[in-house]
DNA sequence: GTGGTCTAGACCACT
DNA sequence: GTGGTCTAGACCACA
């Protein structure tokens, strides 16, 4: 997990992110432990609240659960749920207004498509 | 130009947004006045300093031009310029988070057509 | 007189200065007439009052006047006056921050004579 | 960082050059962080909101970067940056002006280096 | 009429 | 603690 930081979205919320992602990848898989707030924290060089704040939203959403002096884990049905939620969420409140963009712009389908093909792999991070 | 405004964006920017696609669309041409300040603020209901602001982006951004005392004007080439930069912009930067995420989320085509099309036409604003 | 318009210092005052130099030049000599109000407006495509402004500062300036029914003339002793008064002001008020801007630069003095040898001609106007 | 204003340029521009100059100056070094912006408003005695626009115009310029809920810190290069634009800058926009000045008014080298003497050290600000 | 600057004060998000 | 946004209202310079 090498992370680059955007300054446009909060930190907490874009790690939140690639652990959500990490999860729908399979590279933390239900039952799994999460990295320590204090490993993570030190990893990426920030702030360790920061990191709570993070992994706190998925507690919330009921991905994961605190086993008291364990650490976090992923909850069984996780990857389920979040494949199914984030499919959703992004069908109604973003992809509507990506669309759109896209429209206005008058772009192809072969442009977006060439371009996502020269997509360096995992693309996370820069500004 | 009838606006709502979302609560996560700052409003300079989304009105910034709005003033571009106006130029691109056409309905504000090279060679015309914005709408005053003045003007907008009171149609928008908005503070003009925070007006003032969304339009100095755009004169950053060499789209359009002070004529002192006169007000703001957009410049000669700025649709062509918005048209080419917003695209690879959005190519470049955008795009391929974008469809990094459609893929992860294993969505189809046909799931984001349907889902454009439910579009309500414009879809600006709404928190 | 051809002139390009900067946005930062107001146009009556660039007016004022250009009138000013063509009086040092000797292109205006004492006696002479100004061009009219009406005349500069339509040639440099500014607004009469604008011009007329700038040439009130000269009139407070006593470097012109006005002879009712055919314009404003150099006044005798004009050239003279300028040179002196300009040359005072400059020191005064100008070159001590220049000069200052100069050596925080740690510019060389061989520096600024080729710079200034470069020196188009009339270097006027554009920002 | 005592400072005193004039009316003639907007605060915001007159901080801006103070910054930089205390960047040139040494006074603020790479990687320092910039007084915050409170303490800045506070000890001069100017709206935040002024003070923010100056630091802006340095993020602008990429001397100086946000870290997110930590400050405005000095970037890597930015003080070799400055002395090379800030240079060019002046050779090339404002001494051909000077220079055309101090030739149209005949003034004599030695006038200059006198007038630049009688300048009482650090002569910022003052009306 | 036009835009620009500044203030005072409130509120928010982030670390 | 940090910076960012917004408002309301005043004042200024310019054309």
């Amino acid at each position: 997990m090498d992370i680059s930081w955007n300054n446009k979205e909060p930190i907490y919320l874009q790690l939140r992110d690639r652990l959500v992602e990490l999860i729908i990848d399979g590279v933390l898989n239900e039952g799994d432990a999460l990295p320590s707030v204090r490993h993570i924290s030190s990893e990426q060089r920030i702030n360790p609240v920061t990191v709570s704040k993070a992994i706190q939203l998925l507690v919330d959403e009921a991905l994961v659960e605190k086993r008291r002096g364990l650490g976090m884990f992923v909850l069984t049905g996780a990857k389920e749920k979040l494949t199914r939620d984030e499919k959703s969420k992004f069908l109604q409140e973003e992809w509507p207004q990506i669309a759109g963009k896209i429209e206005r712009l008058g772009l192809e389908i072969h442009e977006l498509i060439d371009s996502a093909s020269d997509e360096p792999g995992q693309n996370h991070g820069a500004d």
